[in-house]
DNA sequence: ATTGGCCTGGAAAGCGTTTTCCAAGCATAG
DNA sequence: CTATGCTTGGAAAACGCTTTCCAGGCCAAT
């Protein structure tokens, strides 16, 4: 392997003079830069960027901390949307990611998951997925030892940021159109998990709304379930005018009770998933794009790495209405 | 930051033999090695990852190569299975794992690849969904230069391993299961892209069965699209008695539409997706256990990393008539 | 002619490990 | 009591780079 001092001696100038042409150095002129690069295209060496981040202290590395749990029913779409979000964008930022799972990780304590973090040289985190159950990556966050982003949790400290769509708003937005259109008097509203925090979010959304439009509200738990949506619906849905669901899963799980019942009633959800386009039925709902927010979650990273202090990001969301030809293109 | 020198300090005894305490070496007494790890948990050491691969010249990086395409229709749940389970398998196997697209890469010669891993000091890779027009990539498998494990596609060589399902007895078990069920005797074939590894095996199973049992076989290609297989069913389903497919995504493609043309005709399809739950009808399909073959393509490339040479894994799959019921639990 | 300042490039000290090689200590055998 | 071999622990080089500091050369100003 070709390493920096090949490149020197090849060149004729000091080992400290390649790895400022390397880095962009002001101080050499542009003879050596020349003759320097010359060697490096002719040897084709390569920087070793574990020397490199031993020897600077600084590395790339930042990791992704995504809730995934293969066995939740089919929601694991969203979690690729991120990886591939971030992963592209990292690329650009010349960044390189490593992907953890939260359940690897919550069993350690903070001390186990700060040294495995840091023994990897790893300086920034994005989380996915946090919920208020998630103690250890809590303290992580309160630790303030690691850079980092909190996607759809409003946490923001000297190294965190947050970012997310205007839940309140979305909520309050798509459950308004789907209401208007079908000039419904009484909604059903099925919430998720009570510790995830857009749940709140969105209850607050749609609470408002039903408020200023004066509108019977009955809200249910269904913890971003498919099933338990279903099972909601089919006790509750008979009496109400439509289903407002805090979540496209749930909303399926509602639409497919309501089939089952055979009775009609306008849906809504919130996301705006694929898996949408492939049930049958079309409806309307909150989109958001999942590969935008990764991309500037790690944008966000990159900022606070550079020293920038923690600030609050809210992504645009849009109301779709999804369909089918929509989705396959 | 705490180093292995302040540990060697503290505890009377040289920074070489803390090395060895820590790396299991047999040379060093049972005293000292209590000792050193004494001091080693009272200052909460964790050693640098970064400064022991400089000197050992060992990393544990392995890259995951993905063949990613946001809009490619609904797929990318097989590759968040991939990515699931060689994350999983990568924690207990302690190698940290990085993911790219093969997208990322198309547009740099091998030399720039090459470089581009190996400055990240990553020492080995798996491939999914390699396909033949993959030149790039093929490059880079041939020159031997890192361990690789390729998924489904038949390569191997010194430093170069291979797994996947036996695809020629799993398309003729799942296609013979149906046709048998359905007494069938014209079959229409929907195969995938030609340019898939997988497309040819597949293509050999049906052929097989057909001979076989001497049914009339029609082969189209819908090029794993679900909108390619959708116009195939259209156009040919009429004449045939059934619809065998090479992906489940091209399986709901041609049962969309047959729904619309409101003729029925047995569909089969090839993966066990998830996705397959939630278009409303069942069928007979193969179950591909997408996280397991991940977990066992890190444990061979670990094995490779080893020294052990390449060689052909491979797995069981199983038949599964899917059903929504079944999916969520 | 002397001084001062700026520009360029080199020497060398790390960064935190691993690993080789060697020395000291000790026990056993002759 | 010496020779031999084994066990244990230490010294030091090496890994490939970054970065600080310094020296020499040059030019302009005094």
């Amino acid at each position: 392997m070709v390493s920096i001092k090949d490149v020197a001696r090849e060149a004729g100038v000091a080992i400290s003079t390649v790895s400022k042409v390397l880095n962009n150095y002001p101080n050499v002129s542009e003879n050596t830069r020349t003759k320097v690069m010359e060697v490096v295209d002719r040897l084709g060496f390569v920087p070793n960027a574990v020397a490199a981040s031993l020897s600077s202290k600084k590395t790339g590395r930042v990791a992704l901390l995504i809730k995934f749990n293969l066995n939740t029913e089919a929601s694991d779409e969203i979690s690729m949307q991120y990886i591939s979000g971030a992963v592209h964008r990292a690329k650009e930022l010349q960044l390189d990611v490593i992907t953890v799972f939260t359940s690897m990780i919550e069993d350690m304590n903070v001390e186990e998951v700060t040294s495995y973090f840091e023994s990897q040289g790893i300086k920034g985190i994005i989380v996915y997925g946090l919920t208020t159950k998630d103690k250890v990556v809590h303290k992580l966050i309160k630790s303030e030892h690691f850079k980092m982003v909190v996607v759809d949790a409003p946490m923001t400290g000297d190294s965190t940021s947050c970012i997310s769509v205007d839940n309140v708003q979305a909520q309050y937005d798509v459950a308004k159109k789907t209401i208007t259109e079908n000039k419904c008097k009484k909604v059903l509203y099925i919430s998720g998990d009570e510790n995830g925090y857009v749940t709140a979010q969105r209850l607050e959304g749609i609470r408002k709304l039903c408020r200023e439009k004066n509108l019977k509200l009955t809200v249910r738990s269904g913890k971003f379930s498919e099933l338990k949506a279903r099972e909601i619906t089919m006790k509750f849905a008979k009496n109400q005018d439509c289903v407002v669901c805090a979540s496209d899963l749930m909303a399926i799980g509602a639409m497919k009770a309501l089939i089952e019942m055979d009775i009609f009633r306008p849906v809504c959800g919130f996301d705006g998933i694929i898996l949408m386009g492939y049930v049958g039925k079309q409806m309307n709902t909150v989109k958001q794009d999942f590969v935008k927010i990764s991309e500037e979650a790690l944008d966000e990273l990159n900022r606070l790495m550079q020293g920038q202090p923690g600030r609050e990001v809210i992504l645009p969301h849009t109301l779709v209405r999804m369909k089918y030809e929509d989705i396959i293109k």
